[in-house]
DNA sequence: TCAATACTAAAGTATTTACTTGACTGTCTA
DNA sequence: TAGACAGTCAAGTAAATACTTTAGTATTGA
């Protein structure tokens, strides 16, 4: 069971090679194989599907097996976990800058003499 | 001049590790000198420093030196490239499922017979 | 002025990452 | 049933990462 800190890791990580981004970016269209997927990237097939697994493992995608074939599709709930991180920190800022508005506010008629 | 993915590669890299996250997290209640971030991490000065300075390369915090303190803030402008990416890939889905949906429709008189 | 403070810079190290190659295993299909 | 096809596994490698230690340099306050 992973808490929501190394879920976090995981995600940010996996999203922080271009490789991955785009693999997510293709899934964004709809399922794919591995080879589908593995056609447009410089690369062998082999690196390929070791971005498919540390996707899978992530939670980032899905992927079912039929006959030879493995179908990957996003999971656009793990991408909510981020999102939750995101509007935690906009929450946090914005509060810190009302804040601020707020003490800048208040200086403010002490501004006629600076 | 980085462009939008080498950007976003160096955000996702930054936000990847927890040490790093956290001092986002701390500045999201305000300004904070180098030593205040590294107070509460189990690890050297001159680490901390060095994922201050990972942090500034990638823009997602901004810094600037008084006497002998160097004051940290977060800078949320770059927040939003990782939103802007996030929509992206949302509304990219949600059209993705929309499509689906459509399919479904379209194909559910069909399913009286099978 | 002198010691403490707040960093900074450089070098070294263990671990992780992003690949590669090559050999192999199932699954189709002609 | 013999290839070709889609993917898997294992091992190796070069580069990047997250630290450490050590030795500094400016600032500041008593």
């Amino acid at each position: 069971m992973l808490d929501q800190s190394s879920q976090l890791d995981g995600i940010f990580q996996a999203l922080s090679d271009p490789t991955r981004r785009a693999i997510v970016e293709q899934l964004g269209t709809g399922p794919k194989s591995v080879s589908e997927i593995a056609a447009p990237l410089d690369m062998t097939l082999a690196a390929v599907v070791q971005h498919v697994q540390l996707l899978e493992n992530c939670q980032l995608i899905t992927t079912q097996k039929q006959g030879r074939v493995r179908t990957c599709r996003i999971k656009p709930e793990t991408l909510k976990t981020l999102e939750g991180w995101l509007n935690q920190r906009r929450r946090q800022w914005e509060q810190h800058f009302d804040r601020l508005a707020a003490v800048l506010d208040e200086q403010s008629p002490k501004r006629k003499k600076p």
